[in-house]
DNA sequence: AGCACGCCGACT
DNA sequence: GTCGGCGTGCTC
């Protein structure tokens, strides 16, 4: 093999190098170059000997090969920080495909940004009289730049360096020059930020469950033996999740490890941040999407630094570079938003499995719904399983009823409310108790449905539902099958059957007419665009100031209401249809998180399910709490179609400017892929126009592989990359998502 | 970030 | 001519 080439990235802080540089690797190196390892290299026109890292190694050289320089020496040092992010940076690249820059960005996010921590300022020595002299002096010798920088000066005395090179547009020398005539002094300090003041409060350890307890020692028990291990927690809401997380982390903290906790996004748990910082304080760091830049830098300093045990926040607070990682956490593992949207698309919860291995650290996972993928794994002995069944804060489980809607158009009722919805919310209105009608949005790619008997309209050869299309016909997103769209139900015959739209301002009113007494709140995107709405709309909520809470996702997960004894799911079958083999897992997560909201206090809840598919069997199994038969039944589905986790599927997506070209594109390519990947174990499906087959005037294009080896994927992955390349065309114009969440 | 190159006005 | 100041652009 000969590997003579290695991409560079030097250690300096600044946006305009930082990118990688190719250097020759003399032939006694060989052996130890490897993504990740520090080495010395010539750089610059002085050729000064700068400390940079290897990000990767290639056969060709992209650059003159008669300018290029040969690297110098690699470090001998243990692999640093830096290395391990470079290391991951380089797995990421290979396990979910994109350019290295963008895993390296995705895992250093902070490397271009690190002038925002040392924050460098100019301040003026002279007095005001040495000053007008030395400023005389300079106009004279028409020395136009010191000029202007000194009569700045004299005006503010201070000046942030980034201001005089950035908006005065004079150059670093100039200031260097005025430096060594002692004229002024560069001072760069660093500012901390936390964004979280808070005052403490004592939160003391409870006494523990058995069933608690018994996580925390085989978790600690593997970890001091030597083997960290990855465990699944499968514990209903209120079943005291929270404070095993937080005994695991004292423990690693008192064995000098840390640990990071994911959880979806830091608004919809803040009850949890707030548990996690009252117990340990400034040992805690969150973070959290609305963070600027510089305040994200400084937690990742705060970590790097070792002045913080614990890192709380979103997907991408896995890459905090804590010198002695001990311990992952997720919370609310089934989450979609663990999966990246934009490239790298890698999904949180086998990066932190990777970075387990790397650090020897374990992974703790939890959720009251696992994901499939998961509980598979669990099954299969992959991760450790914990069943929690008890209910510590007390409270029965909600009683459950499935109304069908079907039957209440029988009865002439067209309204969104179900008769027995409707009294109930009467009774619980007179009652002054609380009520959640949970809209389930999640649909709005329009599946066809018919109101008289709930058929959906499904592709014959993919069993997912057909999407209604701008043009008026029914398309398949998955295999490109279309057929016209149907004037009346193919079952029944009725002409009720339409795509099924609603929007939570028309329910609002529709509450607002049926219920005129009633105190409304509406929680959806449009009404939270701020922070504090969404804190304000619950907390106001919480104290009881309004009956009736009315809103998508968002309001079935995190608070307690204690008055809340009605939880009611308005068009449960909305999530159903959306074209996405999860789409049943997604729905009886929703269904059972919504229902998990009624009856937290000392009131017994019940929860009113309305659906045009009451048999479905998502549906029944959430109103019978019964998550192990919804996963046994939802296996066999995915076995038999081959999706995952039994099978690993990649999604190619082909953007182009041009409608023409994209197809051809894609066209060619699933023709050549076709040709080469021949074994029975690879499925290849497509090309098909997306869901949302043109975006910003880019039109998108689908290609779907399955395989049950990973390795199949990457291959076909490698190859699609390299087809790219040799047609000569622009990398950005392929995308590749493994084991995709949403839909396409 | 740091360094050299080339332009421009000032002065032995 | 040439010296020093100053902006610009490049670094494998």
């Amino acid at each position: 093999m000969t590997v003579n080439y290695a991409d560079v990235i030097i250690d300096i802080s600044h946006e305009k190098v930082d990118r990688p540089f190719q250097y020759m690797i003399p032939d006694e190196m060989a052996e130890q170059i490897v993504p990740g390892v520090e080495v010395n290299v010539p750089f610059g026109r002085g050729n000064a000997i700068r400390k940079g890292y290897v990000t990767g190694i290639s056969d060709v050289c992209t650059f003159d090969s008669s300018k290029m320089k040969s690297i110098l020496g690699v470090s001998s040092q243990r692999m640093s920080l830096e290395s391990r992010q470079i290391r991951l940076a380089a797995w990421i690249r290979e396990q979910y495909g994109s350019t290295m820059i963008a895993a390296l960005k995705t895992v250093l996010p902070v490397k271009q940004k690190i002038k925002v921590l040392e924050k460098k300022t100019v301040i003026l020595l002279l007095n005001r009289e040495q000053a007008e002299e030395k400023l005389d002096f300079f106009h004279k010798k028409k020395q136009t730049a010191r000029s202007r920088l000194l009569e700045q000066l004299i005006i503010t005395n201070e000046i942030p360096q980034e201001v005089i090179t950035g908006k005065l547009n004079i150059s670093l020398k100039t200031i260097r020059d005025l430096e060594e005539q002692k004229i002024l002094s560069v001072s760069s300090e660093n500012v901390y930020r936390n964004p979280f003041t808070h005052k403490r409060m004592i939160d003391e350890s409870k006494a523990l469950s058995e069933e608690q307890q018994n996580i925390i020692t085989t978790v600690l028990c593997d970890f001091d033996n030597g083997a960290p291990g990855r465990y699944l927690i499968h514990g209903i809401t209120g079943s005291g999740k929270t404070e095993v997380y937080m005994n695991l982390a004292q423990e690693m903290a008192s064995r000098g490890r840390q640990t990071i906790m994911l959880i979806p996004e830091i608004a919809l748990t803040y009850q949890t941040v707030m548990r996690f910082y009252n117990r340990f304080g400034d040992r805690v760091s969150v973070m959290n999407s609305k963070l600027s830049a510089g305040e994200r830098f400084d937690q990742f300093e705060r970590a790097r630094n070792n002045d913080t045990d614990i890192m709380i926040g979103p997907r991408s607070a896995l890459f905090a570079p804590f010198p002695d990682l001990g311990l992952i956490i997720i919370d609310e593992e089934h989450e979609t938003s663990y999966k990246n949207e934009s490239m790298p698309k890698y999904h949180a919860r086998e990066v932190a499995q990777q970075i387990a291995r790397m650090c020897s650290a374990c992974v703790v996972m939890g959720s009251a719904t696992p994901s499939l993928e998961s509980y598979y794994r669990a099954k299969n002995g992959e991760y450790k399983l914990f069943e929690m069944t008890q209910r510590l804060t007390g409270g029965e489980l909600p009683n459950t009823q499935i109304i069908d809607l079907r039957e209440e158009m029988r009865m002439g009722n067209r309204s969104i409310f179900s008769k027995k919805l409707s009294d109930l919310i009467e009774e619980k209105l007179s009652r002054k108790e609380q009520i959640i009608l949970f809209i389930n949005r999640r649909g709005y790619a329009g599946f066809v449905s018919c109101r008289s008997c709930g058929h959906v309209m499904k592709c014959p050869h993919c069993a997912v539902s057909l999407s209604e299309h701008r043009n008026g016909k029914l398309i398949c997103h998955y295999c490109g099958y279309e057929e016209p769209m149907v004037k009346k139900c193919p079952e029944c015959s009725s002409k009720f059957i339409a795509g099924f739209k609603a929007g939570t301002q028309q329910i609002e009113e529709q509450i607002k007419m049926k219920f005129p007494y009633a105190r409304v709140l509406r929680m959806d995107a449009d009404s939270t665009r701020k922070k504090e709405s969404y804190d304000a709309i619950l907390s106001s909520f919480a104290n009881h100031e309004a009956d009736i809470l009315l809103g998508t996702q968002m309001i079935v997960k995190g608070h307690d209401f204690p008055y809340v004894t009605l939880v009611g799911i308005l068009a449960a079958d909305m999530s159903l249809h959306i074209n996405d083999f999860r789409a049943a897992e997604r729905t009886f997560q929703l269904i059972t998180q919504a229902a998990g909201r009624a009856g937290r206090g000392d009131f017994p809840g019940e929860v009113i399910i309305q659906t045009y598919q009451p048999e479905h069997y998502s549906l029944q199994y959430a109103a019978k709490h019964d998550y192990t038969g919804f996963y046994e039944e939802e296996i066999i589905y995915r076995e038999m179609m081959m999706y995952p986790p039994a099978a690993h599927l990649l999604v190619i997506l082909i953007l182009s400017p041009k409608e023409q070209e994209a197809k051809q594109f894609s066209d060619h390519l699933a023709g050549m892929l076709r040709e080469k990947f021949t074994e029975k174990s690879i499925h290849l499906v497509g090309p098909a126009p997306a869901t949302i087959d043109k975006i910003n005037d880019i039109y998108r294009v689908v290609i779907y592989a399955r395989s049950c080896n990973y390795s199949d994927l990457t291959s076909i992955r490698d190859f699609s990359e390299e087809y790219v390349r040799t047609t000569g065309q622009n990398s950005d114009m392929i995308q590749f998502d493994f084991d995709p969440m949403g839909q396409y």
